[in-house]
DNA sequence: TTTTGAAAAGGACATATGTCCCAATAATTC
DNA sequence: GAATTATTGGGACATATGTCCTTTTCAAAA
């Protein structure tokens, strides 16, 4: 985890409004640093001591269970928080947080939010905004994965992740550098995400090409999603 | 849903210390109501206006697919709270929320909350603890209906909610009266769950008595469940 | 270019789970 | 009590999904 200098807070404090959440005694605690991709923010079972303040690039969530299955849970970006749920709960960290791309984070020990924040509402409800949107996500999230076979829920994941995410274009690809991360986000085996795939091909939904999946029919996918989607 | 003596809020507002999370501006508008048993505390679709504080009885979350299907999410008892998503997201609600039991609630409408509360930072607080509790829970019941087999889940299931309900008393016996509810909580089809709990029935797990499921193998269901845990 | 090894895709089969329907039982009405 | 209707459990079969392992592809090293 690489230290940042102190100037580029300000940047990013500006770019989302920070100023109007973080108290102004906070401010000397605040640090921020860049994970570069692969390395991970923090794992599972640890005890969690430091907020982080999510300002650049992407993450990946994911939990693990004793019997070494992966379930990712979320793709985090701007602006979200890692160790809030624990913050409040006063628990272990729950999931592994892993940079999928280099991502920038403020970070803020608990100490300082306990002193700082615990009596300042509009970081309180800038936790419950992004609390509950999390909440939210997760439900939709339950509610796919548990309602709905493999074929929805693929359709779903290819409609909410398929533009260039560099420039947020919808460009109807989707790069298979990461299936098994979509296996894992979307429930399933590799194996069976392989078998989906080639059915969506048959029926002319998709077309694999070389290391991406170009999507042929919207309009298909979209009825295949049903009014279901990821995000 | 039936409007109840005004006396009786402070006996529950002491009984769960409410005082210390609500503002003493907002006691004016506070309610208490009863739902009977079957009755619907709120409809997935509809605006939402309210809060409730849920202080006495049982009540059953649950959504329902497009295409009918039912998920139950979750089953909550005092002190929980309705509507508190949906009061910080603005939106409308997103599950419906019914009577298992006769439910008592304190009921808030937001105009009362928005003008009194979100100033108040132990309400924020109050919130924010229930809600990332919930968050948790809904966590776990993600990971365990995602990562483990059906068998898994029963055996989870059976082992958090096997006991006298009214007493808290552990008795290993489990009514059959809502087995649909159960199949819909742990995500699977009646059909199925029959088919596990006949072979829970061959191991010597469990053993149908009448109406009644008699928990045999506490050792066994706990193995079966490995470290997974609704709750 | 050939060789070698990793990663990705797919075949074959086993298992888990869902759907549809019928039989048995219990609850209700007449 | 008999007749009727709901509720419950289970059989038969279809489908979805997982596991294991082989084949293929692609890329790095020689």
């Amino acid at each position: 985890m690489l230290y940042m200098s102190r100037v580029d807070i300000q940047f990013y404090m500006d770019k989302y409004n920070l100023h109007e959440v973080l108290p102004e005694r906070l401010y000397p605690h605040l640090s921020l640093h860049t994970v570069e991709k692969g390395e991970q923010l923090c794992r599972q079972g640890e005890p969690a001591k430091t907020l982080y303040i999510v300002v650049k690039g992407k993450a990946k969530v994911f939990t693990t269970s004793v019997e070494g299955k992966t379930l990712v849970l979320s793709f985090q970006t701007p602006i979200e928080l890692i160790g809030d749920i624990e913050y409040i709960q006063n628990i272990d960290i729950i999931n592994t947080v892993e940079a999928v791309s280099s991502v920038t984070v403020i970070k803020i020990p608990y100490k300082f939010i306990r002193k700082h924040c615990e009596q300042y509402s509009p970081f309180l409800m800038f936790m419950l905004k992004v609390i509950t949107d999390k909440f939210n996500a997760k439900s939709n999230f339950l509610k796919l994965n548990v309602l709905y076979p493999v074929e929805v829920r693929l359709a779903s994941y290819l409609l909410s992740h398929s533009f260039d995410e560099e420039h947020s274009l919808v460009t109807g690809v989707h790069s298979t550098k990461n299936l098994k991360d979509t296996a894992n986000l979307i429930g399933t085996s590799y194996r069976h995400l392989n078998r989906v795939i080639q059915q969506f091909n048959e029926l002319g939904l998709v077309e694999r090409k070389d290391k991406w999946i170009q999507i042929k029919d919207w309009e298909g996918l979209r009825e295949m999603a049903g009014s279901s989607l990821y995000e």
